[in-house]
DNA sequence: CAGGAATATTGATGCAGATCAAGAAAAGGC
DNA sequence: GCCTTTTCTTGATCTGCATCAATATTCCTG
């Protein structure tokens, strides 16, 4: 029996309760953080807006009073789809309930992306995400991506479909070394993308979590990441990872422990 | 040293000199299908064009003279990105040349697939794709992909999207016999959403190709699927298979050969 | 239709990673 | 701060699949 619950977590729903429709939509909240001054805009949806069309969006856009905190449930596989997501603080992760009732966890997000791009054209969420840590979040309903829009949200999928098959070669790469270095690199890759340390950063999510994005085990994970540590080739305190060794790392694919 | 050439083939290059600006574009050949008689246009780009604007849309598009034969590349990994392609008659496989020179199989595609999704933004293809057996294409060149296509193309990648989701949960799933079902299972579906029999299909790749794609060994698919056959799960001759219990094999992902 | 190449099958063996188990270290709550 | 819970680590054992090898079958070509 495929007992496969990735981490014992009871996930807790927040009651979404924001764009609470008092009227005027003046959803500016933390740090009030318009579009303009918001770091990810060049890789956002209103890349491409400015003036009154920005303006606009910005009217439209609602944020949380609060962050989700870790284990809060964003939205949940089977919810009515409604609105798509922009990740600005925290991490998230992915996952889909199999029909067997296993979960597995099918990627994770960090500040800059975009949640619900599968779900685009469907009724319902195909995935459920939840936080790995307090996380704030711009939420975006439907209606507003309207034919200006199309472009820049074509640039973003085609993105997130390139991503998936970089997720395809990690798995398919058979072995215990291979996965987990290809998965340090893919988070690698992701932070560079977006401004920050590729050598240096957070990982929020636990081992059981990572194993379960891999199709391993958790102590499999533990005793590669234990090996790469070993060979200096990265270097983990607590939950942050320091690459110290990006050759050597891509040379250590086939050395085991 | 992974040497994982999924199968000795030397690729046969086409000199594909279609569309070959003789002045007049009367690209249309073998039984010189017009979109409108098209099976696949409700699933393809004009979907949704019709009049002159569907007349202006086959204008552009662009048929060859003769089939891609197995073995021979449609696109390859590197060249200039220029059109993308709706595959009409026959199959396809993807495939990436990683950076240690192995290459993976990253999917099979059947008629009324869309070819190119993930290198719409970009420069250049990020994938080889390679005939399986006598093969008939449409050409679509970039151009041609205005405004009025977005929205149709937004729904087609966002599919591909989904799909690549379920490549992740096959892959994850760690066991022989479970990626061979979900294999089984993916490739039955899609003969099943273009309105083909979901139990009863040609399979145009081989053992080592579908290996490669679920990143195992063609011995164990193999025996794998000796063993589903030996349990009248299913019937295979020749490349024929014939699903003959879906129950059955979604609960068989656990027992072995 | 014959001969050769590609593909599939089947058996024997070895090993990477799963599994089971138990303790250590961190994180979170009061 | 202390206690509980979660997460991580490490060891011992087991097993499914890779690997190696050899034969059988199918496909292709002249």
């Amino acid at each position: 029996m495929a007992t496969d619950t990735s981490s014992g977590n009871r996930l807790r729903s927040v009651s979404a309760s924001f764009c609470s429709s008092s009227g005027v939509s003046t959803c500016s909240h933390p740090a009030s953080t318009d579009c303009r001054a918001c770091l990810f805009k060049p890789r956002c949806l209103p890349a491409e807006l400015d003036g009154e069309r920005l303006a606009s969006f910005e009217r439209h856009v609602c944020r949380l009073r609060r962050p989700f905190r870790a284990t809060e449930v964003l939205v949940r596989q089977g919810d009515a789809m409604r609105s798509i997501y922009v990740l600005r603080v925290g991490s998230l992760k992915a996952l889909i309930n199999e029909q067997d009732g296993t979960e597995r966890i099918m990627g994770f997000r960090f500040p800059g992306a975009l949640v619900g791009l599968a779900e685009l054209q469907q009724p319902r969420w195909l995935r459920t995400f939840v936080a790995l840590e307090d996380t704030w979040v711009c939420q975006i309903p439907l209606q507003t991506l309207d034919d200006g829009l199309r472009g820049q949200l074509l640039k973003i999928m085609s993105e997130e479909l390139r991503q998936e098959y970089h997720s395809h070669l990690m798995l398919a790469s058979r072995s215990g070394p291979r996965k987990v270095v290809s998965f340090l690199l893919q988070i690698s890759d992701n932070f560079s993308s977006r401004g920050l340390s590729p050598s240096h950063f957070h990982l929020p999510m636990n081992y059981a979590d990572v194993a379960n994005y891999l199709g391993m085990r958790h102590e499999s994970v533990s005793r590669i990441l234990a090996g790469l540590q070993h060979r200096d080739l990265i270097r983990k305190s607590g939950k942050t990872v320091l690459i110290l060794d990006f050759e050597g790392l891509r040379r250590a694919q086939d050395l085991i422990r």
